[in-house]
DNA sequence: ATAATATGGTGAT
DNA sequence: TCACCCTATTATC
């Protein structure tokens, strides 16, 4: 379930259970055993996230995370319960205990390291200290589609599948135009709207593109405009189903004009 | 039971 | 562009 408003809710829910507290740090599973010895009984002393990755920091040392596609965080109080399935790492304070299953990176880090990653980072939609400029100087020299640049973790940070169709549907331009075509005014208007889309899913913990939607059980449900959906909302028109880079995407051919 | 799918990313070709 | 990594859930036989 991970796009960048995932690993920020994370950090926010998880900094009170663990940050500041000395961890039991272990690995049910058993496919991080060294790493979790090097952080067992150590001081987690701040959570940060940057785009998708999520940084535990143990004063020089750093638990890295990247969920990927497959991993997820489930948290709770103690007592602790059994692992459920493949649990990589479990992080356990006085009060809570925090299982990450499936994770895509999952790996101790030198503050190098970690200072190396978070500079591969492109600007981060949801942190303040962003700087949009450094997104539009990428964007407005490249040749690749919006649809790419917009996604591309290095370009700017944070936006996932889904919020790509759906930011571009509700900013009107198609996913196949270049970033040296896109105006100014439009990347602004992607940023924005970026920032704040992202910002309502780490206080829902749900996507929801759609004006007014609430959080819902059904799969994608009336959270989301166009992706994985047939019709437009806006012009009632067919969406169009095809594949940037191998991922799903989705588009309004009327609504969402290639200039 | 087995296959297909998924909101991600990397490294080789 | 493809193969591959990681896991859970849903769809299909």
């Amino acid at each position: 379930m991970p796009e960048g408003h995932t690993i920020h809710r994370a950090a926010r829910d998880q900094r009170p259970m663990l940050a500041g507290k000395v961890l039991d740090v272990s690995s049910p599973q058993g496919r991080f055993m060294e790493g979790a010895a090097q952080l067992d009984g150590r001081r987690c002393t701040a959570i940060d996230a940057y785009g998708k990755h999520l940084l535990y920091r143990f004063g020089e040392l750093s638990l890295h995370i990247h969920l990927g596609l497959f991993g997820r965080f489930r948290c709770a109080k103690r007592p602790a319960a059994e692992p459920k399935g493949e649990v990589r790492v479990r992080m356990m304070s006085d009060t809570h205990v925090v299982d990450i299953n499936g994770p895509n990176s999952c790996e101790v880090m030198d503050p190098a390291e970690a200072a190396a990653l978070v500079r591969r980072i492109g600007p981060d939609v949801l942190r303040p200290d962003a700087d949009p400029e450094r997104a539009w100087q990428r964007i407005s020299r490249s040749r690749s589609s919006v649809g790419q640049l917009i996604m591309d973790q290095s370009v700017m940070a944070g936006i996932g599948n889904i919020y790509r169709s759906e930011l571009l549907w509700r900013q009107k331009i198609h996913p196949d135009l270049p970033g040296n075509r896109l105006p100014r005014e439009a990347f602004d208007r992607i940023w924005a709207d970026a920032a704040d889309l992202l910002a309502l899913g780490v206080r829902t913990n749900a996507i929801i593109t759609v004006d007014g939607a609430k959080k819902s059980k059904s799969r994608y449900g009336e959270r989301v405009n166009i992706f994985a959906k047939n019709a437009c909302p806006a012009c009632a028109g067919k969406i169009t189903a095809f594949e940037i880079a191998g991922r799903r995407a989705f588009a309004c051919k009327r609504c969402q004009p290639k200039a």
